[in-house]
RNA sequence: CGGGGUGUAGCGCAGUUGGUAGCGCACCUGGUUUGGGACCAGGUGGUCGCCCGUUCGAGUCGGGUCACCCCGACCA
């Protein structure tokens, strides 16, 4: 019998841990030796992938192209617009100089002082910068807009603390920007592709998100406006999974990137910026995993079914041919398989291990069963387990992936609606908040009293929600009259 | 940068008053197994983070240094 072994630390022990301990074993990623970075595995990277397929035809639909800009930034760029060099200044990786040599004792090398470069380099924590020096020379007349581009790339920030996917100091993401002639048009397309971002995160990922509005101080450097959907994790946190903004004409001035108008008069373009990264992948593993590891979306899993054949070596050929026979028959109608006779893991083995990467449908192919024409299947989701007759088993195994993504996200949903509270006193909203959840509250506008419900609380407004009742009130803190009702909530 | 902690095999850890470097997992070989993470036997693998000191002798004691982790501040 086997003894008993301890896969994964309990969610409830020390969420964290488990967080860091599920992404390493069920092989997503890894903590890299170069500081603050890590690395992505074949596995992990899969499902990024196939979110990057999904998300890329869904802005083309929009409109918008894809690009490439440089990694390296001329320091300068980052100074031309005020609060983004603010924002973004204390975590650059800066490059000083273009060259090694090597040492005195010759055993390894050294950054050679003679090659400084005159003007530092940033690697890039973000591209408006060098997207909108680029604009300049591509937008002359209304006529070359809107300019609708997006680059999937890599971003580094210096992040002080790490954590796999949520924040690590290098992130694949992808980022658009845009240029407008209108503010109406520009504004439109940040809110549009915050919708883009909830459809993905609801219909794809089955993740629940608010979407709504950044108060002033949780804006992105640089923009008038912040959009961003919030999603709950399973400890009551929040996590900031995409944001879209609405910068304005900041960087059509700072770059000088103007364009005559119908009336042939120069005017500033209206721009925008929106980008989701790798933190999706960790959104994705809060919201959905349980004790026995990951589990996984129908739409995102790699992997949509696995076959695991049971029998003797001389039952195998049998096995072996009707698992193929399956898995063409449901390769057919879309659906991706994997049928797993390796000979040196045990079935029990097996099991596990397309449970710990959350696998949504194994189908277990026995020769007993075989026999009376059944095979058993077992959703992810909820572990239950069914015989069904082997003759409509494709059937079956199309409508239960269905049947997978709509639960996984209405049980994600339940989980958040009833940790979704209202709270208008601020002496019960410091007890409760401890506990997690999100907190609808009135709220008087200010930065003060949002400055002091983080001091006292380490709970941040997430967002003005969109779509909910604005009803007048007092500001739980203040006590002043409500501007509007907020979301607030502790946050990754 | 403030407060706390840890560095010993790929990973997780033990190592008593200073006296030949250990355990579990993983890995390799052979065999038996295979319906929920198999078992038996044998085996590979280490400048004990680094430097200096004390000592006949340091993983262990002292001083220094580096790295990493956790809690704050900062952030997608």
């Amino acid at each position: 019998m086997a003894k008993e072994l301890e896969f994964l630390t309990k969610r409830s022990e020390d969420y964290s841990k488990w967080y860091n301990e599920l992404v390493v074993k069920a092989d997503l990623a890894e903590q890299s030796d170069v500081r603050g970075c890590m690395v992505i595995k074949p596995y992990g990277y899969a499902i990024w992938e196939k979110m990057q397929r999904i998300l890329d035809d869904m802005f083309k639909e929009t409109g918008v192209q894809n690009a490439y800009f440089p990694l390296l930034i001329p320091k300068n760029f980052l100074s031309r617009e005020a609060e983004h060099v603010e924002g973004f200044a204390k975590e650059c990786a800066v490059v000083t100089h273009y060259r090694l040599k090597t040492n005195e004792t010759h055993d390894g090398v050294v950054v050679d002082p003679t090659a400084k470069l005159e003007e530092e380099l940033i690697i890039r924590p973000t591209s408006e910068t060098i997207i909108w020096n680029t604009f300049k020379n591509w937008i002359q007349s209304y006529r070359d807009l809107p300019l609708l581009i997006n680059q999937w790339c890599n971003v580094m920030r210096w992040e002080m603390r790490t954590r796999l996917f949520l924040r690590t100091s290098e992130f694949l993401w992808q980022e658009g920007h845009t240029a407008h002639a209108t503010r109406e048009e520009a504004e439109a397309r940040a809110q549009q592709m915050l919708k883009v971002y909830a459809d993905f995160a609801e219909n794809y990922m089955a993740v629940p998100v608010i979407q709504g509005v950044k108060s002033e101080t949780e804006r992105f450097a640089g923009a008038l406006d912040t959009y961003t959907i919030e999603a709950m994790m399973q400890d009551g946190k929040a996590l900031q999974s995409g944001t879209s903004h609405f910068l304005g004409q900041n960087f059509g001035k700072a770059f000088d990137v103007q364009f005559l108008n119908k009336e042939n008069k120069p005017e500033f373009a209206w721009a925008t910026s929106w980008g989701v990264s790798t933190r999706l992948m960790g959104a994705l593993i809060m919201t959905h995993s349980d004790d026995n590891g990951l589990v996984l979306p129908p739409a995102l899993a790699p992997t949509q079914v696995v076959i695991i054949p049971i029998g003797k070596p001389n039952q195998m050929p049998e096995l072996d041919q009707k698992a193929n026979e399956i898995a063409k028959n449901l390769k057919a109608l879309g659906v991706s398989v994997k049928y797993d006779n390796s000979d040196n893991k045990r079935p029990g083995f097996k099991f596990a291990d397309y449970e710990l990467k959350g696998v949504p449908v194994r189908l277990v192919l026995g020769a007993r069963d075989l026999e009376q024409g059944i095979i058993e299947v077992m959703r992810r989701d909820t572990l239950e387990k069914e015989n069904v007759n082997i003759e409509s088993i494709e059937q079956y195994v199309q409508n239960l992936l269905d049947d997978i993504q709509k639960n996984i996200f209405k049980k994600a949903k339940d989980y958040r609606d009833a940790h979704i509270y209202e709270c208008e006193n601020y002496d019960e909203f410091k007890e409760r908040i401890k506990d997690g959840g999100f907190f609808l509250c009135p709220w008087d506008g200010t930065s003060e009293t949002e400055a002091q419900i983080k001091e006292e609380t380490q709970a941040t407004i997430r967002c003005v929600p969109f779509g909910i009742e604005q009803k007048p009130g007092i500001d739980m803190v203040s006590g002043k009259a409500a501007k509007a009702r907020v979301l607030i909530a502790r946050a990754y």
